[in-house]
DNA sequence: ATTTAGACGACTGTCGACAATTTGGCGCTC
DNA sequence: GAGCGCCAAATTGTCGACAGTCGTCTAAAT
């Protein structure tokens, strides 16, 4: 089990600010909060019971991650962004992917490196089934890229990357990774990138990582694309 | 129309909490609040004449920059790198701009590219004046890179570059740019950068541009080490 | 002299209330 | 019937106060 460097051993008692923002994270995450949904302050205050100080408080946590938006005076509302905008996020995405890898390939033990094997593999093998759902072969995909993140020595890059993932998550959902020709490309990028690794080629891994990073913000576009235009 | 907001305490044009995230910006960034220095909320609630409430949320603002760091209960100080946080900085800095070029490059009008030619001249010529002061070679290196940040059509990635140069500055201050071999690796590699823009040769441009910020993500640790040894 | 329990001061977290502003609906005028 | 300004509800911005926690200082015990 690979347990999560960045949570905090506190014995504290948590602030009521940081409950409410973790739970309105997993709301807006999850879809229950879609785009564009006016955030009240009043209201949730009332419904997690608490005053409307701590909900403030949640909401800034929020709008550091840029899940909502507040313009003053007018309140705050669920992030919602055109496909161009998506499009933007998915450049800024590959431009710090490509960065974990060639910092990656620098830094990482032969056992680290080695261990990339094993999502690579996973990934080819689900991109040979077709009976594999997008949502698992996404998540193959995810955490193949967060092993190499997490190991590239550089935690702001890391948390940069998930943010932006995150918020792109919202958009194309798993939707993204249902074409077979997209999978098989992605299982083969997967594999050159990974024998580059071993090769210690930095220059040539960061390149993969860029054209995988494109293929899936390609992807993404599609994805975009079909879900708003038939409704 | 928007008022002069510089004017001490007006209650109306702007929520007060903007105003005060303002003048605390400009007092960090200005070297008035050293790193490390503790931001009590009601001392400045008090300096500023209001109440603790609009204090908070200039806080939030800030740290949404990470200007400053706050720690659940323990406060709010104005954010502290040690050299290696700072080095890391610098990396997201390259990868960033490496993106930037390579955006540049691929969207660009000539007449764009060719306007980066002017700033890519005053950099050779302050290069080869040795009683230019690294202050004046620092803006105009910043000038330049602004100049591409600004045209690389992606609002996201200007952002993050921008944060991110902002923050350095904070550290490195105009030191690094001052030994001559530095200025003439920077002038040599604008020059092969433009020749690579205008050859519409985006993979050459980003490398260039990702080789321009590590010569300054090195001088930048030099300085730094400088700064922090002889005290 | 060093360590540790307790108390004190300082500060942040949270609360409820009031003030200010935006938004949307209503009636009025043309 | 359309456009415009005014009124009222809704919502955010700000305030002062209280409660809880953290760090430190003191003092007692070993």
């Amino acid at each position: 089990m690979i347990s999560s460097v960045s949570e905090p051993i506190r014995p504290v008692p948590e602030p009521l600010a940081s409950f409410i923002a973790g739970e309105l994270m997993g709301a807006i995450e999850q879809g229950h909060y879609k785009p564009g949904t006016r955030l009240v302050e009043a209201e949730i205050a009332q419904r997690f019971g608490v005053s409307r100080a701590p909900v403030r408080e949640a909401l800034r946590m929020l709008m550091k991650d840029d899940l909502v938006m507040r313009r003053p005076r007018r309140g705050t509302v669920v992030t919602e962004l055109s496909a161009a905008e998506v499009s933007e996020m998915y450049e800024v995405r590959s431009a710090l992917y490509a960065a974990v890898v060639r910092l990656f390939v620098r830094r990482a033990s032969d056992g680290e490196v080695a261990g990339y094997a094993v999502w690579r593999q996973r990934i080819n093998d689900l991109a040979a089934d077709a009976t594999v759902t997008p949502a698992r072969f996404v998540d193959a995909t995810q955490a193949a890229s967060i092993y190499v993140v997490e190991r590239c020595g550089n935690a702001r890059l890391q948390a940069g990357f998930r943010k932006m993932t995150r918020q792109s998550y919202r958009y194309y959902a798993e939707m993204a990774h249902g074409t077979v020709a997209h999978r098989r490309e992605l299982a083969c990028l997967a594999t050159a990138m990974l024998e580059a690794m071993q090769a210690r080629d930095a220059e040539a891994a960061s390149m993969l990582a860029w054209r995988i990073s494109e293929s899936n913000h390609a992807a993404a576009l599609v994805a975009i694309a079909a879900q708003e235009k038939p409704g």
